[in-house]
DNA sequence: CGCCTGGTTGACTATGTTCAACCCTCGTGG
DNA sequence: CCACGAGGGTTGAACATAGTCAACCAGGCG
């Protein structure tokens, strides 16, 4: 892990390529350094108190939570643009993990300016809940999945938000087609099935023809039919709007 | 449904109290009202694009989020001091229902005032974060078990989280004998479960005697297995912090 | 009185887990 | 250059946990 500077945008999910000479000096004042990590090791650890917190710039990670014995459940998966670590300011501990899946870029922001961010500008505490109500929404959506669909339902859903959360943080340029670092056992902890059970229903799901995994790639071959063999009907829409 | 007015802490959660007179000049300028809903009916519904959004005076409800086909998943449960319907405001709607579970009262703001509210009060624009980030700390709290647990450290995960909830609010005075007006149902819905096994679970965790649910009122009989059923390590500690 | 809601219980079934192989690829060291 | 081992993926068979179905009970309310 090493630190340098950079351009630091704090929403940087849809907010990348709009943010003005001014937004850039702004953050240059709060980001305290870029941190790199490398895959597959830990950004921050549950329960953990850190005096940063971070923005994604470049790469992918899970948000996980663990049972004493050991179990392990993926809480949300993270995408250029998500925050991290926000939790350790706000509350006095992580509440979950963040592990690496790829080499990542994170933009460093310290604790003790957080408060400074709010008073001097709303517009930037504004995206901060903006994110954090997005955040919400995507764990209801898992939690919807966990507790109530059966297991082709989830891993269908699964896939389909993926897709469409690499799309919208222009981790990939379509969600039809997008990169896939996650091994079969991230998605098992994410759907809250086995490993092995995850993996007969993708084969059942590639049998189908309705996606297809190979080489760090998953392609979503028929997108409708698969929103019906994972019980959704919600469209994507226009979901977010940051102020300002 | 009525509408009045009366005293309408924003954050409530650890601050009924706490309030100064100042904190109390300033709520009255952004609450457009008070609104009183009746146990059994829905507050907000999913999908609405509402111009309101609420913290809850008084009484509980669910949060709920249901599949195409009538699944229903119980995403979180609703105490006094919680925001509900923050989303309609952030995003451009409600991604989960709320059921009110008893008559409540609820303080009514309005949207267009919230970027205002940001923008003359940090302080409070602040504490909305935190709430959010306070209610994505239950999510992953409530996934975790949903894809980890397994039945019986379901149902003793959830009452030893609604006990703690209960207290923190001050819907209850201790977490070891707090009103209980869930139904089994919501129970099951919470926990992903059917409504039978749920029962069976109860049944068995009454057997132990670890808890009691009578006449609307839950007993905690013995915490520390109650915790060792639900696999549970965590202490409740202090928790937040609301800064200011 | 009779229905409706919510809770309780048993028997049967099904979905998903566990166990145990086996396969392939890739990186490393003899 | 090949052998080896580790990580990840694939598959079948036996088993267990939780779901479904169906019935019954108790209290409350019209």
């Amino acid at each position: 892990m090493s630190i340098r500077c950079a351009k630091c945008p704090l929403r940087a999910r849809k907010a990348f390529k709009s943010l003005s000479d001014e937004d850039l000096a702004f953050m240059e004042r709060f980001k305290t350094g870029e941190l790199h990590v490398e895959a597959g090791t830990p950004v921050v650890i549950e329960g953990a108190k850190s005096p940063h917190f971070h923005t994604v710039l470049s790469g992918a990670a899970l948000r996980t939570k663990l049972l004493a014995d050991g179990r392990r459940q993926v809480v949300n998966f993270v995408f250029p643009g998500d925050l991290v670590g926000l939790q350790s300011s706000l509350l006095t501990e992580m509440a979950h993990g963040v592990e690496a899946v790829t080499d990542m870029r994170l933009c460093v922001f310290s604790r003790e300016r957080l408060w400074e961010l709010f008073r001097s500008s709303p517009a930037r505490a504004y995206d901060l809940i903006w994110l954090a109500a997005t955040e919400e929404r995507s764990l209801g959506e898992m939690l919807l999945s966990a507790g109530r669909r059966d297991a082709r339902e989830r891993v269908a859903a699964l896939l389909l938000y993926l897709g469409r959360r690499a799309e919208e943080s222009a981790f990939s340029d379509t969600r039809l087609e997008t990169p896939f670092p996650f091994r079969q056992q991230d998605l098992a902890d994410a759907a809250g099935l086995s490993l092995v059970h995850t993996n007969k229903m993708l084969q059942s799901l590639r049998a189908a023809r309705l996606i297809r995994i190979a080489d760090g790639t998953m392609t979503i071959l028929d997108e409708t039919r698969l929103k019906e063999a994972a019980m959704t009907d919600e469209e994507p829409g226009e979901q977010g709007r940051p102020l300002l």
